[in-house]
DNA sequence: TATTGTTATACTCTATAACTATA
DNA sequence: TATAGTTATAGAGTATAACAATA
């Protein structure tokens, strides 16, 4: 347990990052606004998967993945079919130019950072990484838990904090 | 420099730290949106200032630190009084209302962050604020800067990026 | 009756541009 | 002419609630 002028610090720090997640969005194509980015992104990660399972992984309500998702399929990133196995829900899936707009994304940010923290060691990434992942997932675990899943295999540096099923 | 790899996953980490941010917005009182709390937490830290500077802090366009001033103002948490030293500026200063709430911003906050990393140490809550300060550090000393200082000693965890009165 | 997903509405935050009043 | 600050407008993100189709 951290002494109260930690959390303190940790507060302001929390409260000025978004000026970085706006730089961040800037040098984003302005056809891809961010919550499309999000979207292609966890499809790439996680691969096919529902609506419900995508809101999950947004930690959005399913009324705005909806709205995103919209976004993206109009602009044939994804692909939305029918669920075979439940006609209510419908499979996500990254298309050839779903994925070659995520490649750009990732190109983009990548060069950013590139940039702008061309003075940090491979480790210290690492350890911010980290310790976020962690902090993510520390506020995860704490959730109104729908179907989160039984400690999701720790991909290499994943979570710290292992998710218990409740 | 880090590699690839890296950066990748650091995007991913900061792409899905809204879920953090949001919920922390949760926990604040209705008639205290998150842009009121900004300004209040860097008056509390910062003492009296203007305009110009407030908007340089946040980070945001003075358009915005107008907006979220006057809101501040309305409910009297900040006082703007003239400056007799250029008829156009306007000296901010927080009231003991704004104090108090402010002090009330942090109570909810620190609660929030002490229920949620029980399980970290002060040394990790320390790390990471660190590692996020100097995050923002390294993106802010890339800004079209007006009044940066130059390169100041980086004193552990405080903001690396000091504030002189221009 | 409950769940999946969509849509309508409203609120917050942000930037750009036009405007004022000083400098 | 340039700068400090305000306001109007527009765009992105989010949540709540009402709704449709299916389970």
């Amino acid at each position: 347990m951290a002494g109260r002028a930690r959390y303190e610090e940790l507060i302001r720090q929390l409260s000025a990052f978004g000026a970085v997640k706006r730089e961040m969005s800037r040098v984003m194509p302005a056809e891809c606004p961010g919550g499309s980015g999000a979207v292609l992104a966890l499809l790439g990660r996680h691969g096919d998967m529902r609506m419900s399972r995508l809101a999950e992984l947004l930690a959005v309500d399913m009324s705005v993945t909806s709205r995103h998702v919209a976004h993206s399929a109009e602009r044939g990133w994804v692909e939305r079919s029918p669920d075979p196995a439940d006609k209510r829900s419908r499979i996500l899936r990254l298309t050839p130019a779903g994925r070659a707009q995520l490649d750009e994304l990732f190109e983009r940010t990548t060069r950013l950072l590139a940039d702008r923290l061309s003075d940090w060691t491979d480790d210290e990434v690492g350890q911010l990484t980290l310790l976020m992942t962690r902090l993510r997932a520390s506020f995860d675990d704490c959730r109104p838990a729908q179907s989160r899943p039984p400690a999701p295999p720790a991909d290499g540096r994943a979570t710290r904090t292992p998710i218990t099923t409740k």
